[in-house]
DNA sequence: ATGACGTACCGCGTACGA
């Protein structure tokens, strides 16, 4: 059996809880990164996952807003939180785990939105977001992040032409700028070495989303997506992964979707 | 710029998302 992992903001864990648990029956992720829980972590709702075959958790959750949580069929251990820009909110958690090819360490992320202003001058949220970008890059680069690491969750960054319905249109749009994604582009390239694990295998020339806003009065016939979500691995890891899926389908599953849907990378099963 | 929306909260409007 192969393995893999999937990320999901889900705008409210609490409200679309059985459509999460639908999506794991379906897809059967081995794990499940889930972003925006919006709740703390007495509310989230472990009993039900643990149900349907997910109790190895690590929930970072907060009243409200944000709030990240990782669901797991395989056993977590060293779960840990980081805090980024000294802003006390939950936007990070990490775990260990070993899926056949040796332990790596899956971290999920919820990365600042970053604000209407592409400004860092005028507008603090914006700010905030180049700032937590730039502390991720030192992290990355530190010669203690060692190992084998795969980092996943709504990077609030589509990084390239193809990762946006029109690319010259959103040049001024938070979340396409050029300061945001050559940002995003050195993370990938600097320190430890990244793979864009979903671009490995579909590829740059093809059009890819994973977020269709709210107010599109016709998400599907407009199309006017982009590709805020991802999932990166160390080289290692990489060279195991066999594909990847974005589960477009799931924009239109309900009455009250989230705005995100599934981003899914497989790996080859363990070595035996 | 698409944006005619959606979520949480002790709420009856406001903050926040992207």
């Amino acid at each position: 059996m192969s393995v893999s992992f999937a990320t999901w903001n889900i705008n409210s864990v609490r409200l679309r809880l059985p459509m999460v648990l639908d999506f794991l029956e379906k897809y059967q992720p081995d794990v499940l990164m889930l972003q925006e829980i919006k709740c703390t972590n007495d509310q989230f709702p472990a009993a039900a996952f643990a149900k349907a075959g997910y109790p190895h958790q690590a929930v970072h959750g907060q009243k409200s807003y944000h709030g990240v949580a990782t669901i797991s069929k395989l056993p977590l251990r060293d779960v840990s939180s980081r805090m980024f820009c000294e802003v006390p909110d939950s936007r990070h958690v990490s775990a260990q785990l070993d899926f056949g090819h040796g332990p790596l360490t899956v971290h999920n992320f919820y990365i600042p939105a970053g604000g209407d202003e592409p400004d860092p001058e005028i507008n603090p949220k914006f700010r905030h977001k180049l700032g937590f970008l730039s502390e991720l890059g030192d992290w990355f680069a530190d010669p203690a992040f060692v190992g084998e690491h795969l980092i996943a969750g709504d990077f609030n960054i589509a990084p390239h032409a193809n990762d946006v319905w029109g690319h010259k249109q959103l040049l001024k749009v938070v979340s396409h700028t050029p300061i945001e994604t050559q940002t995003l582009d050195a993370l990938l390239v600097n320190g430890c070495g990244w793979t864009d694990l979903v671009r490995k295998h579909i590829p740059h020339d093809q059009k890819l989303y994973s977020w269709w806003s709210y107010r599109s009065a016709d998400w599907q016939a407009s199309d006017r997506g982009r590709r805020l979500d991802h999932i990166w691995s160390t080289r290692n890891i990489a060279e195991v992964s066999q594909g990847a899926e974005i589960i477009r389908d799931a924009r239109g599953w309900t009455a009250k979707p989230s705005d995100h849907v599934p981003v899914i990378v497989r790996f080859a099963p363990a070595a035996t």
